[in-house]
Order: structure tokens, then C-alpha cells, then sequence
DNA sequence: AGTCAGCGAGTTTTT
DNA sequence: CTCGCTGACT
């Protein structure tokens, strides 16, 4: 006991009192970086240590593997003994448990799957394609998401369509959702929303067992409580509803998950819910400077929905922040990674900085410069590596063997790798599954009473349920590992990856062996480490969770990405008015999306704890086409005395000349590389210093210009145009093929191209390079 | 049954 | 630009 932290210490005032008042629902406005994580450890601690409360009746939720991992750390160093007790898990994972414990309840078998958004979404097509009579752009994509809306929203089809059935489609929309929940429950599936949704009718309609959880959960606290949506909000009131004791934290600044369902208004009106909340707000910040926050609060303050409150700390005023313009993202990204390998020159760890972006589509310039470089990165976001496609094909495989009702599953690979199963066949036992109120699979398991099969196909269809029903009989005594490899072995996975031939080839069995490798030190790990207990977790596993700690690598990542985290430096990119906030958010009639935007740029200003480094490309490549943009309303937001503004002179900016001085690096291997983009090998030597010629012979000297993330050099990097491709000149009318006819109104040597700005009669001024605009003079 | 070219369309953020 | 789908061809 007496190595343990007093749980009081370090814990100022509004934080201690946080932590004393014990009982009842209390209410936490928690800053970004006011020690939010440490005043609900402290919670935990003093409730067992002081007030006796028993481990096993408290429950942390959180909404991502990562901070529920982090506050398990911290509970179990402030707790000691008995801490593993404590109910730490995020709101997905506590709801598969519930659900785990009583599915009948809810109509499920007790091995039911998870969903993914991309498994739901193939449903969702089957639906669709199903269906008679679509109204148009009646996509998979946008059901699905008006779907999820639906349920996040605790609508039900028939709500669904009372309340809007008067338009077409929404009428289709309400139609697909209740065939799509047939073929759920059909499927002994639930999607993310489900697992929420369905926790909550447990609940509520058993009160026994809602009994049970209540007097297991005295004391109940959640974190990020902004980001609730209606259906968790339900959940987390059903289960305090007895005794009462709700603490939730939350920064209504950092709301930032509107478009899936989460509402501000949970946080903004818990005192409506709890009129006897006590209200705590933490305002004293200790992770930035003082520059920093007042520009994150100079932003913030412009949204009218929110609490008023204003960070402060005391660690000083700071460095400026560092504000610079370039004229393209190439640039941009050449000078954020030249940055940070001159501060890695100076001492300072890569795993000190971060390059944030509001959209995905972004990291690659930045990857491409980092590969020049030969800087080790992690790339957080993007295809997540339970999301490619070889690893989804074995984890389907899996599901099989645990779930044979998991049509989708099936049917994706059914054929996959090919043999000899066509659409046709497929299609066959399809309808009859469904003529007959089966599986897919056990329509597979009758084939020879599905009409219209060949003998042949008949056989390769036994073949494949032969190999399947191997595999469960063997599981209970070889365990996941060795099921896992003899699927790679019995279906030839491997090989036919292979025989394939193409250049994703090699990063595809590397993914297969990394999934063999989680795999086996899953197995290691755990005491009931089976292979539904894998699944289960595989699920509910982002990319954010797979971050590693050690090698020192800069992280890239979406601002969503990066709330909670922490970097002493940020560099804060694409802050152009377009990009970031969003052009269909400068569009929206609703002011709140603006609102949400600007909460967006809170976050990711607030990440930083040193140094803040805000860019702006003024051209960027966009849907394909090189397009203009202002730099972003939320800079201007930030008062100038601020920031440290240095525009390079013209468009060309001085430091693109200056990087000749940098001495060559020899070459680095590194590996890492969250969702699956390793980057290892030899890379950058001979290239440092380089100008756009050499990387551009260099590129051609590998003979493989296609892009891999993985692989040196990118064809995203600009090129060089055509020679002679300039017909025309200031004045002249021109055409485009996307804009139409315009007039040239300038035309500047930039640093690789000539760069042309046009007033297209329809489409605007666009600036754009002459070897890409492809313009014809009239 | 499988392959491949050509076309069109879509692009935010994620548990 | 890049993905995914369709449809024609082998």
C-alpha cells in the first residue's frame, strides 16, 4: 500500500473536489489537457481506498480501445491489489459482454458476429439489390449511413417510415432497413449500432438482468461523455438509474462525432437529466503554452453552443506559432518534414511529432516526403489493417468455422481464392437459401437438392463445405493458430496470392504473416483465448490501438484521429478553406456543421504542448484536378500577435533551395507502420539533396512508377510537364475540359512548371500548372 | 468461368 | 486520381 500514490496528490483544487464528491451524478467540463485521465483514476482509487467501495462495482467506459487501455494502466498503478476488478472497457466492448451473457434475450445465439462498417455495407447491397423499384442514388453507401442514423436515433423502420414514408426514398431507405435487420438476426449479425441498441432493449425489457448489472455497477463514470449519442446515453442511464452515481467528463469543445450520431446536447443538457448534478469545470491546462491556448480559445470562442470557459496554464507564454504558406502540397509537406528532420538533427525523438490533417487523402505527400527522407513514420487511419482485403478473406474463413449462419462471410469467400464457383452457381443457391429460409451455408451443405447446379459445380461445392466442416471438428483440439494455418494450407491462400503476381503481392503476404504472428500471441496471451473470443476482439480494433510505443517514428493521422493525444510538436496541415472546414460544410444551411468544424481545429490545435506549426497549400490536388484555396477562416481566427507568419516571397518558397544543404543520411531500415503500410528496405540513399530531376530519373530508373506506400517514390510527386505543351498566353481564351472556356489571366514560372491562372467563364478562377491542365487555346 | 478493358462515379471524419 | 462495377470477350 504505502508505494502507492496518495490518490489526492498532484490534484488541484476544482480536481480534488471532483474527486471527493463521491455520490450521486456529478458533471465534469474537462479542457483539453486538464487532467481529465488522471482525475477519474484518482476517482477509482479514492473510492476503494477511502471509501471502501469494492473494485468489481465501478465501471469506467470510454469509446476507444486506447484510452480504455491507458486508464487501465493508470488504475491499476494507483489501485494495486484487486484493480484488474474494476470494470474498464469502452462502450462496444461492455455491450458484447452484456450481449454475450444473455443473448436469447435479444433473439441471438450466443456466438453471434460483429459487423464491420464494410461487412454491413455488402449486406446493405444484397439488400439493395434485392429490392424492386429504387429511387435514384439509392447506394449501399448512403443507406447504410441513413440506417445507422436511424438507429443511433433509436428510430425503428416503421418510425422510419411514419415520419418520413411521404417521399420515395426514404420510403426505399425504411424498406432496406428492415430487410437488412432480417438478414442481421438471419445471420446471427449485428452491426456497431446493434451492439449498442440491442444492449439497451436487454436492459430495458429484462429487469432482472438490468437488476443484476446495477448492483454490480455502484458507481459508474464515462469519459468523453460529448461524444454520447442518444442510444448510449439510454444505456448509461439505465444502469445508474439505481444508485445514482454518474460522473461523466466531457469537453463540449471537443464534441467532434456529430456525423455518427453523438450529440452535444447530451453533455450540454445532463443538468435537465441530473437537476442535482454537481458541476465541476477544469479549466487549468497543463499540457500547452500559453500562445497555444489562447489560440485554440481565440477559435473556440467564435461557436455560439457551447459553455463558456477558457483554458489557462501556467507553463508560460511559449514560442509563436509558426504559420506558413505554400503555393502547393508538395512544398507544404517538403517543408513539415524537413522541420522535423532538423529537429531530429538537433536531438529531438521523431516520436515528438505529429503531422495532422483533417481528411486522409492528405497523409501521402507527407508519406512520400517521410520515404524520401528515409524518416520512419506510423500512418494511423486509412485501410486499417483488419480491413484488407487478404486479412478480412481469413478472418471470413474464421467466422465460417464460428459462425456457419454468417452469410456474408460466406459469400465472400466462397470463391475466394477461385475455385471454379462462379456467379452463376452462387446466385442458384442464393435464391434457394432464400425460397427456403436457410443459410447460405447450409443451402451449400444440400447442394444437391438446389436445382440447376452441375454435377461439377456440385463437387467443388462439396469440396469447399468438406474443407469448412474439417476445419470446426479439428478446432476444439488444435486450437486458432494451427485452424488458422491449415486454412492457409487446405485453400492455398498463400500461392494463389502469388500466382497473382502484382506488386501488392508482397505487401499482402506480409500482411498475412502479421495476421499469423497476432494471431499467435493472442493464443499466448490469453487464458480463453479461442478463436470467438479473437474474433470478438479483432472487431472492436481500430488502428489507433495498434500504435506501438518504442521505435521512434512521426506519427500521421487525422485530427479525429488525434483527440486525446498528446505531442510536444504539431504541425497542423491542409489548413485551407475547402479542405479544412469542408467544402460541403461552407455549404451547409446548418450553422452547427460549421461549429463542428471549428471544434475540429480546437482539437487540433490543443494537441500541441510546445511548438504548433500551422500550414496552408494554396493549390492542391482535389478530386483529380489541381484547384485554389484560400487558406482556412479558422487561421484568420487566431490574432495575428500570435503567430509567427513568414510568407515566402512569390510562389516559390526559399526553402525548396535550401535543402540542398542537408547532408546525406545513410541509409535507414525501418519497419513499422500501423495498418499494415511497412515500410522496410533500403531507402533514400543517392537521393538526398535531390532536385525534382533527379527524383524524377530516379523514379524512372526503377522502372516501377506505380505507387505503393510502401515502395520509395510515389507518382504523386508532381512531375515535370511535357515539353512544349504551352501554346498559349496571358489573354488568350482557352479550354479545359472540366471548366469550359476562359480567358488567361497570368502565367508564372513556378518551380517545376509554369503556373497558369484562368478566369473560366462558368466554373471561376482556378490556378493551375500548365502540364496538368491540359488546356487547348481557342 | 474467368479475365480484362473501359467506363462512370465519388470522395470527411469512425466505434 | 482511384476504386468498383459492368459487359464483352476468351
Amino acid at each position: 500500500m504505502d508505494n502507492l500514490q496518495d490518490p489526492l496528490s498532484f490534484l488541484n483544487d476544482r480536481q480534488k473536489s471532483a474527486v471527493l464528491h463521491t455520490e450521486g451524478p456529478v458533471l465534469i467540463f474537462a479542457g483539453a489537457g486538464s487532467g481529465k485521465t488522471r482525475v477519474i483514476t484518482s476517482r477509482v482509487a479514492y473510492l476503494i481506498r477511502e471509501k471502501g467501495v469494492k473494485p468489481w462495482n465501478i465501471m469506467a467506459i470510454t469509446f476507444t480501445n486506447k484510452a480504455a487501455k491507458e486508464m487501465r494502466e493508470r488504475v491499476d498503478r494507483m489501485v494495486g491489489m484487486g484493480s484488474d476488478a474494476v470494470w474498464v472497457a469502452t462502450f462496444h466492448s461492455s455491450c458484447v459482454r452484456f450481449l454475450r451473457r444473455n443473448p436469447e434475450a435479444v433473439g441471438y445465439e450466443r456466438n453471434f458476429t460483429i459487423y464491420d462498417a464494410d461487412d454491413s455495407r455488402r449486406l446493405m447491397k444484397q439488400v439493395i439489390d434485392g429490392m424492386s423499384r429504387l429511387p435514384n442514388n439509392f447506394k449501399p453507401r448512403s443507406v447504410s449511413g441513413a440506417v445507422s442514423r436511424a438507429k443511433n436515433d433509436f428510430m425503428s423502420p416503421d418510425d422510419l417510415e411514419a415520419e418520413k414514408g411521404y417521399d420515395l426514398y426514404w420510403r426505399s431507405v425504411a424498406e432496406a432497413y428492415r430487410e437488412y435487420q432480417k438478414r442481421l438476426r438471419a445471420n446471427n449479425a449485428m452491426d456497431f449500432d446493434d451492439l449498442l441498441l440491442n444492449s439497451v432493449k436487454l436492459l430495458s425489457e429484462n429487469p432482472e438482468i438490468l437488476e443484476n448489472w446495477q448492483e454490480r455497477f455502484r458507481y459508474i463514470m464515462v469519459d468523453e461523455y460529448q461524444d454520447v449519442n442518444a442510444v448510449q446515453f439510454e444505456l448509461v442511464k439505465l444502469l445508474a438509474s439505481k444508485y445514482r452515481n454518474l460522473c461523466v467528463v466531457g469537453d463540449d469543445d471537443q464534441s467532434i462525432y456529430r456525423f455518427r450520431g453523438a450529440d452535444i446536447k447530451n453533455i450540454l443538457g445532463f443538468e435537465k437529466s441530473f437537476p442535482d448534478a454537481y458541476v465541476v469545470k477544469l479549466e487549468q491546462n497543463y499540457r500547452s503554452t500559453q500562445t497555444i491556448l489562447d489560440a485554440a480559445n481565440a477559435v473556440i470562442k467564435n461557436n455560439d453552443s457551447r459553455r463558456d470557459k477558457k483554458l489557462w496554464t501556467d507553463k508560460g507564454e511559449g514560442e509563436k506559432i509558426r504559420y506558413r504558406e505554400f503555393y502547393s502540397g508538395y512544398e507544404e509537406a517538403g517543408y513539415v518534414v524537413d522541420d522535423i528532420d532538423s529537429k531530429y538533427r538537433k536531438g529531438r525523438s521523431l516520436n515528438d511529432f505529429a503531422i495532422l490533417y483533417r481528411i486522409n487523402a492528405q497523409s501521402r505527400y507527407f508519406e512520400d516526403r517521410l520515404v524520401e527522407e528515409g524518416i520512419p513514420y506510423s500512418l494511423v487511419g486509412g485501410v486499417s489493417f483488419y480491413a484488407r482485403r487478404e486479412v478480412k478473406d481469413i478472418l471470413a474463413y474464421l467466422r465460417l468455422v464460428e459462425s456457419p449462419q454468417d452469410d456474408i462471410s460466406v459469400s465472400r469467400i466462397l470463391n475466394v481464392p477461385k475455385r471454379g464457383i462462379g456467379k452463376t452457381t452462387e446466385n442458384r443457391v442464393t435464391a434457394y437459401a432464400l425460397q427456403h429460409e436457410i443459410s447460405l451455408y447450409e443451402a451449400l451443405l444440400r447442394i444437391d437438392e438446389v436445382p440447376d447446379v452441375s454435377a461439377a459445380a456440385a463437387k467443388k461445392i462439396r469440396a469447399f463445405t468438406d474443407m469448412t466442416e474439417k476445419w470446426r471438428a479439428c478446432l476444439p483440439e488444435k486450437g486458432l493458430a494451427d485452424i488458422t494455418r491449415m486454412i492457409l494450407e487446405d485453400t492455398d491462400y498463400e500461392n494463389q496470392i502469388e500466382a497473382q503476381s502484382n506488386e501488392e503481392e508482397e505487401e499482402r503476404l506480409e500482411n498475412l504473416a502479421e495476421l499469423m504472428s497476432k494471431i499467435e500471441s493472442f493464443q499466448m496471451n490469453g487464458e480463453e483465448a479461442d478463436l470467438s473470443a479473437f474474433l470478438e476482439e479483432v472487431s472492436l480494433m481500430t488502428d489507433l490501438d495498434q500504435v506501438e510505443e518504442g521505435t521512434p517514428r512521426v506519427l500521421l493521422m487525422t485530427v479525429h484521429s488525434a483527440k486525446g493525444l498528446e505531442f510536444p510538436g504539431v504541425y497542423l496541415t491542409g489548413l485551407e478553406d475547402g479542405v479544412f472546414p469542408g467544402q460541403q460544410n461552407i455549404n451547409s444551411f446548418d450553422p452547427s456543421d460549421m461549429e463542428e468544424e471549428r471544434r475540429l481545429m480546437y482539437v487540433g490545435i490543443t494537441r500541441a504542448m510546445d511548438d504548433l506549426t500551422l500550414t496552408h497549400a494554396k493549390t492542391k490536388l482535389l478530386h483529380g484536378e489541381y484547384q485554389s484555396f484560400p487558406v482556412s477562416r479558422f487561421v484568420k481566427e487566431i490574432p495575428k500577435e500570435l503567430l509567427d507568419i513568414d510568407e515566402p516571397g512569390g510562389s516559390s518558397g526559399g526553402y525548396l533551395s535550401g535543402r540542398n544543404s542537408i547532408p546525406e543520411r545513410s541509409a535507414r531500415t525501418y519497419r513499422g507502420a500501423v495498418s499494415g503500410r511497412t515500410v522496410s528496405g533500403d531507402i533514400g540513399d543517392g537521393f538526398h539533396g535531390s532536385d525534382m530531376a533527379e527524383i524524377t530519373s530516379a523514379k524512372a530508373a526503377t522502372g516501377k512508377p506505380k505507387k505503393s506506400p510502401g515502395k520509395p517514390y510515389s507518382s504523386l510527386i508532381e512531375r515535370p510537364p511535357a515539353a512544349g505543351a504551352v501554346r498559349y498566353t496571358v489573354g488568350d481564351r482557352v479550354k479545359h475540359l472540366l471548366f469550359g472556356e476562359g480567358t488567361v489571366k497570368e502565367m508564372n514560372p513556378g518551380p517545376r512548371d509554369t503556373v497558369v491562372t484562368v478566369d473560366f467563364d462558368t466554373a471561376g478562377t482556378k490556378v493551375m500548372y500548365a502540364g496538368f491542365a491540359k488546356l487547348e487555346k481557342l
